[in-house]
DNA sequence: TGATTGATGAGCT
DNA sequence: GCTCATCAATCAG
């Protein structure tokens, strides 16, 4: 899918290339495992809406994916920059497009996503949406993969982290 | 070898 | 329990 965003006039759109999956059971790694709290109260919103959370002094995304109240989302990781390229290395203060979107929080820092934005209907296509492109959507030199998930203490081990192997627009080469 | 990043964890209430 | 930015890991030069 692209990630489309609506900046003042400008559009930015990019292929989503990784993806992590954090569930609502069984997973002690997801912010859900630990009940409703202030800050993870987002995650349990209903499908399609955002969860953003912040870690470190800076902000990841989210979309959920489950029925309202159960906790369970997608962590978007890493992006290849379509369109808005020039407003995106403004934003990150960054030439290389390969620093530009690559990262959970360097995506944000380029789309201009901040916990304002959670609770976002994606649906509603106002700000933040997804968009199925017309062309394939996973190139023949590319196919999705599995594997485990990154920068995580606790349940490791879950193959949980989709990548689009063959793209180089990964949050961490491989 | 220096910079950047980040589903954490120390510290305070 | 909540806030908020460390420093280890990883990557770029």
């Amino acid at each position: 899918m692209h990630l489309c965003r609506k900046l003042g006039t400008t559009l930015l759109r990019s292929r989503i290339t990784e993806t992590e999956a954090y569930l609502a059971e069984g997973d002690a790694a997801s912010h859900s495992s630990i009940g409703v709290r202030p800050r993870n109260r987002w995650m349990f919103g209903p499908p399609g809406s955002l969860y953003v959370f912040a870690i470190h002094a800076r902000c990841c995304l989210n979309a959920v994916t489950e029925s309202e109240g159960i906790g369970s989302a997608v962590l978007i990781r890493s992006l290849e920059p379509l369109e808005g390229i020039d407003l995106m290395k403004q934003r990150r203060q960054r030439e290389k497009i390969g620093e530009l979107t690559c990262g959970p929080a360097r995506l944000c820092e380029a789309y201009g996503i901040d916990l304002s934005h959670n609770g976002l209907l994606l649906f509603q296509r106002k700000q933040l949406w997804l968009e199925s492109p017309l062309e394939p959507k996973v190139q023949a030199t590319e196919h999705i993969e599995a594997t485990p998930r990154i920068g995580i203490s606790k349940a490791k081990e879950l193959p949980l982290r989709f990548i689009l192997k063959g793209n180089s627009f990964l949050s961490r080469s491989s």
